[in-house]
RNA sequence: GUCCCCGUCGUCUAGCCCGGUCCAGGACACCGGCCUUUCACGCCGGCAACAGGGGUUCAAAUCCCCUCGGGGACGCCA
């Protein structure tokens, strides 16, 4: 049994940040390699020297590494190897099995344009296809540019290839034009550098969307002339938006950026969670995978054929992204062990002025503990220092819906509150008992419903219309400042 | 226009290959209820789909054909 190693590679071009569909073809691709011991390879492909960016490079890897998708090789920059591209274009003209073309563009620019006004095919005509070795040595001494042809060949018949996703995909060679592999500028194009660098990869799946599908048939193309075995293709669906368009940065905005989710507080492994399972499933009911059980679960065979649907509104005030996505994360966000959660809103707390070194020291059991009693509320890592903030500082906002509600409504609380402040005042221990006991002493001495103090108090303490059962509020927030949060309540009736 | 791919609830999807167990299952969202003197979590329940039309068959979401719809590619971008 020969033991099939798989090799994959993940080959983004370095134009701009990375993107949510790039990031779901390197989990794809990722996932195949893990689960099946193989390499991943992390390849820039940079060919497009004017586009290309180190900004976006960086930020590539950045969000790769975010995101938990690690590579075993590279990263490799195809304009390394740019030299190779050129000799195996040059390997092609010397075998015949591509040709010079002279035509301009503007003059195929004209023939596009008439072609499609006449409603026919647009494909290259093949003018340059048979000049004579004296036509094209002319052509050179006058010092006529020219681009270098693939040179498709003239067979009967289809060339197709078993689509692991797909199924069989065949194409007639007459329907497949003389493609350009080498700009005027001698540079050769991506449909060539990224043949020759799977074959010298080793690269024994692509797994890459089914934007790709009319460039595969030319790379079989380019493999058989290369006299090399092709690898095997899987094309992924695309992902849409709720208009059918495929999603991108420049129509889309910050939504499709991995950055973006990292910055609105995303755990990078709810992100992954979420983004696996458009155009993937497992066949069961299972939606909430570990790392390792995702690398179990998956299989090419899965993956969907027809698109997916980003369901992103742009405006809405509920959902600032996909609300599948956010439950996911709200998911994560509960269930993680919160040791977890904690190193990961750190860095967000540090931003907002609310960390506290203690916070890994002494600190640290209640700082756990508060993280715990109040994440079953949120989404997003950043609520903990948002919502939450009360709980880890004294200067927080207290929102003006619930001061109405709960507190405005209810003049007798300007009293009330501060009175409860002083009845608290020799509560000792403070525990749940302790001041559960003492709050409805309070109440049923003053003959009023508990309700009015505990939602009054839970706002003035945690500025918030909800939150935890406000013993443990109490207890969570302590003595001190619930007492003095209390007695300050007063400055809130004006 | 040409070529290629796809078409199940609002969205992600199961089922389709190997017809009956599907008056179509799950998840998210939404709506109700329970729990909670709040809200969330959790639990229970509800709403909601086989693009259309022909065929084949005792029987079709599943097989065949057509129509319609959607997407992709058609660059000296990747």
């Amino acid at each position: 049994m020969a033991n099939k190693e798989v090799i994959v590679r993940f080959p983004p071009s370095p134009t701009g940040y990375l993107h949510i569909g790039g990031a779901r073809t390197a989990i794809f691709n990722w996932l195949y390699a893990r689960k099946h011991n193989g390499k991943f390879i992390l390849r820039i492909e940079d060919t497009d020297a004017e586009r290309s960016t180190a900004e976006s490079i960086e930020g590539i890897i950045d969000g790769l590494t975010w995101l938990g998708l690690d590579w075993d090789e590279g990263p490799y920059f195809q304009s390394e190897f740019a030299e190779e591209h050129k000799m195996v274009a040059q390997r092609l003209l010397d075998e015949g099995k591509a040709y010079k073309c002279f035509c301009t563009k503007e003059e195929l620019e004209a023939k596009r344009k008439k072609a499609l006004s006449e409603k026919r095919d647009i494909k290259y005509d093949g003018t340059c296809r048979n000049l004579s070795p004296e036509e094209i040595a002319q052509k050179e001494n006058e010092g006529i540019p020219y681009v270098v042809r693939f040179k498709v060949p003239k067979r009967e018949g289809k060339i197709g290839y078993d689509d692991k996703v797909l199924g069989r995909i065949e194409k007639s060679y007459s329907d497949i034009e003389d493609f350009v592999i080498v700009r005027s500028n001698g540079k050769p194009l991506y449909i060539l550098c990224n043949v020759v660098d799977d074959i010298r990869d080793r690269i024994t799946h692509i797994i890459r969307g089914q934007d790709h599908m009319t460039n595969t048939i030319k790379q079989i193309l380019l493999y058989e002339a290369l006299g090399k075995k092709p690898p095997v293709f899987a094309h992924m669906p695309l992902t849409l938006d709720l208009q059918k368009r495929k999603i991108s940065k420049r129509t889309h905005g910050e939504v499709v950026s991995v950055q973006w989710y990292r910055e609105m507080g995303f755990i990078p492994w709810a992100l992954v969670n979420f983004l696996v399972l458009l155009g993937w499933n497992p066949g069961t009911d299972q939606e909430i995978f570990t790392k390792e059980e995702l690398i179990q679960a998956f299989s090419i065979e899965r993956i969907n054929k027809s698109n997916s649907v980003f369901n992103y509104r742009k405006g809405d005030p509920k959902f600032f992204t996909d609300p599948k996505a956010i439950s996911i994360n709200a998911w994560w966000l509960r269930h993680l062990p919160i040791e977890e959660i904690a190193s990961m809103i750190k860095d967000d707390f540090i931003k907002e002025g609310i960390w506290d070194d203690a916070y890994e020291g002494e600190k640290r059991e209640w700082f756990l503990h508060t993280l715990d009693l109040i994440r079953s509320r949120f989404h997003t890592l950043r609520d903990f220092a948002r919502l939450g903030r009360a709980y880890f500082a004294d200067d927080f906002e207290i929102d003006p819906k619930a001061l109405k509600k709960n507190v405005l409504k209810h003049p007798e609380l300007k009293e009330l509150l501060p009175e409860l402040a002083n009845a608290l005042e020799n509560v000792d221990p403070w525990d749940l008992e302790t001041t559960e006991d003492a709050l409805r002493g309070f109440c049923e001495d003053k003959g009023i419903k508990a309700g009015l103090v505990i939602n009054g108090l839970r706002t003035v303490v945690t500025g918030q219309l909800k939150g935890p059962g406000i013993f443990d509020v109490m207890v969570a927030i302590g003595k001190e400042r619930v007492i003095k949060r209390l007695k300050e309540s007063v400055s809130l009736f004006k």
